[in-house]
DNA sequence: TCCGGTGATGTGTACGTTCACATCAGCAGG
DNA sequence: CCTGCTGATGTGAACGTACACATCACCGGA
């Protein structure tokens, strides 16, 4: 009763499929097929006549049958945290485009929270897909135990970490890039420097720390307890009125470009004038940092990079290339105008 | 021969499906089927037993099967363009999140340009997905033409576009967002106002070039042709030094946040302050823009409801459910301190 | 002339699931 | 005691493709 005869609609059209195909070209499905697969044998001739019928039809290969027969879905999923930030929505688009020009798609999934329950439910509807091999832009401590624990059945790795669970991750050397920025405002004669950290379970934020402690610690200087934050600008400007109650440090370095910026509002408001009075040094670089006020001394990280290697990574590994390179991303320091010598 | 019986590795284990299940739990195949479907017609005992069975087997559904024998491949297309800026990004996230819990899949691609053969390429690359509905998230004008001329045979939402195409657009009211942020300055007492546009073929940057001209025009004021820009902090930089070479207004209304933060900077080398010499108005209220130098004034759009509208308009669509809501997301001015009357 | 080989094409089957229909036991009503 | 119904479960297809194998025409060499 829901179909009229004659409705103006043609009542659900079933898509054309290999058989249809055959029929126009006057082959059999077999040769189709064959030219989709562009299989070596097969007339120049045949070829043709099989494309204009694809043509003709308007004929698209199902992907779902393809991938129920050949049990491979030709989709690497993808973990994240964050996916508004600029790295890792820079890593995801480098990520999308390489995998598309590779025929991969992509199914990317948020985990809300770092909550293990959150990431296994985030893990099960990409393993639900069967997805071929696995991306986590998530770096906190958590999804990586989850991840231990979950036992993952494909080949993965995990960008933006550093270090630990080497044998699948990628990384830009995120110590490395604490360290040059540390050196950079030892180097200017600072010897009272603050640190603002991410959170506390972010293996970044970690690593920035260890690399800002180990720096100081080479050079002798004292170190502080550094501040908690959580990436945002807000953080680094409530942190900052707060820190800036006592003057007792001449250079800051945050854990990221937002944070600094948060905290440059904190300094004007205080009436300290950056970088005369505070020098201030972020990390990322986000397009937007070189026009701060002023602006920003940071430390670069190449994000479309770490996602194209980690897509080369997975695809040889699903080839069956053994051990392609793990080396980690330099990082760069970029020298701008919040910085200057100690007077 | 290519499978040694007594390998440590054993040789490619298929996964289990429901025959495996079936057997395991005593029944028949379909009966799985109708376990796992939440069927009525099932006793709570064999469902028990059949629960049991899947999770001895670690059974998991074969996503390709099913959408091969239902034709329904529950992925929801995205189409978009700068998926690295952050009005998209949260659109996106909001978009992802609401279609999981719908138990939708999202399968995004990107376009790397307004060409024409780029958007017919990322089309086809979804299309060949066979998603059940589309999103698209490039408001240029070119997407829309190629929308229209591709067919797009799903059900397909375009969204930050604005009043044209309204059966299937879902929109933040640009054109009033704009007026808002125009009126302001008028009422703070300019009237030599610059406008910063996005680049021409965006259907958002025309609309917010619309709001300002009306706006401009009912209150009788003069217009000035508009900066055409790339949305970049950059631009907006550069674009600055160039117009404050003749100080012939006082105010600014730029296309987004990132073009004032650069036009802020401009104004800071050109030795203007902001706002006693120059006012500055943004537009998409980024989490940055609280904490510029100074604060920005803005119009904030809510990019996450536009996400949720989205999959819910869809989602609706899909069931049959006709005409729901388009009614526009209404923007909101955001007054901080780059805005200030004329002195 | 016949044979084996090769290149091009066709036929059967399997992938894992759902839909349509068949079966079967149990039960109420005549 | 039979009929018809209902709830629970089982059987046979079908979805669209790729793989394995079969077939066929053709060719060169003995």
């Amino acid at each position: 009763m829901s179909s009229p005869e004659q409705a103006s609609e043609p009542e659900r059209v079933r898509a054309p499929n290999i058989r249809d195909v055959a029929r126009v070209a006057g082959v059999s499905y077999q040769t189709v097929s064959r030219a989709l697969n562009d299989s070596p044998s097969i007339r120049p001739e045949t070829l043709a006549r099989v494309q204009a019928a694809i043509e003709e039809l308007g004929y698209r290969p199902n992907q779902a049958a393809r991938a129920l027969v050949t049990s491979r879905s030709r989709t690497i999923g993808v973990l994240a945290a964050q996916t508004v930030h600029y790295g890792p929505a820079t890593s995801i688009q480098a990520i999308e485009t390489a995998a598309r020009e590779a025929g991969y798609r992509l199914s990317i999934t948020n985990i809300s929270s770092s909550e293990y329950a959150s990431i296994k439910a985030g893990l099960d509807h990409l393993m639900a897909q069967s997805i071929e091999a696995l991306i986590v832009i998530a770096p906190q401590v958590r999804v990586f135990e989850a991840l231990d624990d979950l036992q993952v059945a494909v080949p993965f790795v995990t960008l933006e970490a550093t270090g630990l669970n080497t044998a699948h991750s990628l990384w830009v050397d995120q110590i490395q890039g604490a360290r040059l920025a540390t050196r950079h405002l030892i180097d200017l004669g600072h010897t009272e420097i603050m640190h603002i950290s991410g959170p506390q379970d972010w293996i970044e934020a970690e690593a920035r720390m260890q690399g800002f402690l180990r720096e100081l610690g080479d050079a002798d200087l004292r170190t502080r307890a550094p501040i908690l934050g959580d990436w945002t600008a807000h953080f680094g400007y409530y942190a900052g009125l707060e820190l800036l109650r006592y003057r007792d440090f001449t250079a800051v370095f945050c854990g990221n470009d937002q944070m600094a910026l948060g905290f440059m509002h904190a300094c004007r408001e205080t009436g300290l004038s950056v970088p005369g009075d505070m020098s201030i040094v972020g990390f990322d670089d986000i397009p937007e940092a070189a026009h701060f006020a002023p602006p920003l001394t940071t430390v670069r990280q190449n994000f479309a990079e770490i996602g194209r290697r980690a897509i080369e990574l997975l695809l040889g590994e699903l080839r069956g290339d053994t051990e392609l390179s793990h080396a980690p991303v330099q990082p760069e320091l970029i020298v701008r105008q919040s910085t200057a010598r100690l007077a």
